[in-house]
DNA sequence: TGATGCTAACTTTTT
DNA sequence: GTTAGCATCA
């Protein structure tokens, strides 16, 4: 046997050496997916399969790279290299580089991101009158999306009763007609979105059967990883491209299905034994990653949930340490906690930096932990949120890179055609729209073909100069002089504000990425593609996970739970689980929105590898206000036996009576959280007492910070009564309605002109005024 | 025409 | 608490 195939269990062996024929592989969390991946794809090229056949789809380019690092190292030679491999999107925007012209589109297409997108649809709004506050972008974004992800064209649109219906009991009728509006002004741009890279992918294969068998045969082997997180369009995709060797192998887990949101079809993994005659399924049921009680809990967790392919995941690991449940007041204390409990971590088992990340359901609790992390002088990285490529200075330069490389651009040419400030004002950008609408040209054409000024005709011979340069010279060279040509770096130089430097900062540093691009020799041995268009091809379509550019650095990880998949971590926080945060508010009252919220939970638990923190707050800012939640539904899921409680609160029922109404989300009543699922691995005796491991508690009854100053103070509970008025920083003058709760938590209902606001009197700064 | 300051809307999750 | 977009002023 080779040497690759050894140490691996039966089920890896059997999935790895599969040769020919359709294969599933069920992959439970931790089961040695990636290890059979990688492991499959060296086996093939062992057995005369040629790299250049293989196309394998990943879920973040940063997986492709070092799947494919994996495999060469494996084979002991650079074979690898010559591997088609990558996300769906950038695969399917690399085939389109070179066919889009059948479409009709130039092969210099530009990829809109979601904010183009939203920006070109409010411009169709109110060219057709219509009220962007009923006909919202994000909404209409959102609709166009699901459309396009089912494959649905605007005719189609417009003529299904369905969606015809939904939109007039939305009253959106002109829904339709924005779609088709939206999709011709994206065509005209020579613009694609991120769902035109399938759809076009899949109207490039249904309308040019010479491109269908040539990429056919060039596929002769195709590997898709997550496959649960599919949408109609790639399946329909891969069914083409597959149809002639049917040679496909999908990786996936139900149990992991966590992007419905944007299309995502659970149903993919669970027909596709239905999908192809000898379908082989292989699971793999051994955990390698988890102790016992992380992967007990896991498996309690999603065993609540009623849709999924049965499997029973198992591990030989230690027990490990119980999971610690901690309670705190507030979200900067909640922050504060998980500080300290990283550095008592440090000091006493030694782990890195690097071995803890922080997992949040909503891109906005990063905040918290940042301060906190900051604070005590721990360095971490966050990974994902706002992007770097969406900072306006960036877009910005950006844009000009995108206009040089495609004049049809009408989004990026609007952006930059008066930035920085030339004279070419709104009124003359009126006039040219005007005319373009009218002429039926390009608004490039209309600014080039004269009469609007000297300014716009030194903008345009401008453009004009770049785009000669981009035969000649590659990405950073024009990025450069385009930076220092169009005045956009003087005037950012020349702001010398704290957020002027950082925006300064933040070009250069865009600069420095498109030179380290210019500079990393190219992996995929085909085209050495150093241009301009191919930088701003991937740049578009870096995922999140991909952002977190030098993996290796010794930092906590911030991110979400979305972001967190694929990864591990020694130690895992998982924080903000409260009702309405985890699971969100907006998925919480339909089972299949739950369901998938649950899972989001077990993927997040399934993170860690050794030790597993779970947090929430009694109260935390949102929109600038005080909210309470209860603690989340999914904290009864999990079996008492394996909790550290001895961080949440000295015998206080979290949540008891501050939301009458609301959940049950009462871990310290409810015996039926002890429930076990039958099939599971099975309650486990704990031989000894869990050496919990214990931060200390950071203090979560001091408010801190000390506001009285101005005459607000915190703390100031006892002080306050029934019928008194009192000023608050935030909400202006109140009369209090009502008091509950002890003096520890004492709530208040103030009214403060807008009817009762429930307020914390421990931590809100009052002052009382009569 | 451009800059500054205020209001409103905002938060799921991402390619 | 932040940010984008709008209104107002210089």
């Amino acid at each position: 046997m080779e040497k690759y195939l050894e140490g691996l269990n039966a089920e890896q062996l059997r999935a790895s050496t599969h040769l020919e024929g359709p294969l599933m592989i069920v992959a439970g969390a931790g089961s040695g997916k990636t290890k059979v991946l990688t492991t499959r794809v060296a086996h093939l090229i062992n057995n005369g399969v040629d790299a250049f056949n293989i196309l394998a789809l990943t879920f973040t380019n940063k997986a492709a790279a070092e799947m494919k690092e994996r495999v060469e190292h494996i084979l002991g030679n650079s074979e690898a290299r010559n591997l088609y491999i990558g996300t769906f999107h950038s695969i399917f925007a690399r085939i389109l580089r070179k066919e889009a012209p059948l479409l009709g589109y130039p092969s210099n297409f530009t990829i809109y991101d979601t904010d183009d997108a939203k920006s070109v649809i409010k411009g169709i709004v109110n060219a057709m009158q219509l009220d962007d506050k009923h006909y919202k972008p994000s909404y209409i974004y959102s609709r166009i999306s699901a459309a396009k992800n089912g494959l649905i064209n605007p005719a189609e649109y417009k003529l299904d009763r369905q969606i015809q219906q939904e939109d007039a009991q939305s009253k959106r009728p002109m829904m339709g007609d924005i779609y088709d509006a939206y999709v011709r002004q994206c065509f005209k741009n020579g613009a694609m979105d991120f769902d035109d890279l399938l759809l076009k992918m899949y109207l490039l294969l249904t309308t040019v059967p010479e491109v269908l068998s040539r990429y056919q045969r060039r596929f002769k082997y195709i590997l898709i990883d997550v496959y649960q997180d599919t949408n109609t369009a790639q399946y329909n995709i891969i069914k083409l491209l597959g149809a002639m060797h049917e040679n496909i192998c999908v990786v996936g887990d139900d149990a992991q299905s966590i992007y419905s949101f944007r299309g995502a079809t659970v149903q993919n993994i669970l027909q596709f034994k239905d999908d192809y005659d000898d379908v082989t399924i292989v699971k793999l049921e051994q955990n390698y990653r988890s102790t016992l009680t992380i992967l007990n809990v896991a498996n309690n967790i999603i065993g609540n949930n009623k849709n999924q392919i049965p499997k029973e995941l198992w591990t030989s690991n230690m027990e490990g340490e119980k999971i610690v449940l901690a309670r705190t007041a507030t979200d900067n204390d909640e922050g504060r906690f998980v500080a300290d409990a990283i550095k008592e971590q440090q000091m006493r088992n030694h782990y890195a930096n690097r071995d803890f990340s922080v997992l949040y359901r909503t891109n906005a609790q990063s905040r918290a932990f940042e301060e906190s992390l900051r604070r005590m002088n721990i360095p971490y990285k966050l990974v994902g949120g706002t992007s770097f490529y969406q900072r306006k200075e960036v877009k910005d330069l950006l844009g000009y890179l995108r206009v040089i490389v495609n004049q049809q651009d009408e989004e990026n040419l609007k952006r930059i055609i008066n930035y920085p400030a030339r004279g070419i004002g709104k009124t003359t950008q009126e006039r040219m729209q005007i005319r373009a609408a009218e002429s039926g040209n390009t608004f490039w054409q209309v600014a080039e073909s004269g009469g609007w000024g000297s300014k716009v005709e030194e903008f345009t011979i401008m453009i004009k100069s770049f785009k000669i340069l981009l035969e000649q010279k590659n990405a950073y060279d024009i990025a450069f002089l385009v930076g220092k040509h169009t005045g956009l770096i003087q005037e950012l130089y020349n702001d010398k504000t704290v957020e002027g430097l950082a925006r300064y900062e933040n070009v250069q540093e865009l600069l420095n990425s498109i030179k380290e691009f210019t500079e990393t020799p190219d992996e995929e041995g085909e085209l050495q593609d150093k241009t301009l268009g191919s930088y701003l091809q991937q740049i578009t379509l870096l995922t999140d996970a991909d952002t977190d550019a030098n993996g290796d650095a010794d930092a906590v990880r911030l991110m979400t739970v979305h972001a967190a998949k694929g990864l591990e971590f020694k130690c895992v926080f998982i924080v903000g689980m409260e009702e309405n945060l985890f699971p969100s508010a907006m998925a919480m009252y339909d089972r299949e929105g739950l369901e998938e919220e649950r899972r989001l939970f077990y993927v997040a638990v399934t993170r860690a590898k050794e030790r597993l923190w779970i947090t929430f707050a009694n109260s935390r800012y949102r929109f600038g206000s005080l909210i309470q939640n209860d603690p989340s539904r999914f904290l009864d899921e999990i079996p008492v036996d394996k909790l550290d409680r001895s961080h949440t609160g000295p015998g206080v029922r979290p949540g008891g009576g501050f939301n009458p109404g609301g959940s049950q989300g009462d871990i310290f009543s409810k015996p039926g959280a002890l429930k076990k699922l039958p099939g599971k691995t099975g309650p486990t005796p704990s031989g000894r007492p869990a050496q919990a491991p214990t931060p200390r508690p950071t203090g979560s009854n001091t408010p801190s910070g000390s506001g009285s100053s101005d005459g607000f103070s915190m703390g100031i509970a006892s002080e306050i009564a029934v019928g008194m008025k009192v000023e608050h920083q935030k909400f202006g003058i109140g009369k209090v309605l009502s008091l509950e709760g002890g003096i520890s938590n004492r709530m208040a209902s103030i009214d403060f002109g807008e009817g009762a606001k429930k307020i914390m009197l421990n931590y809100a700064k009052l002052r009382i005024v009569g």
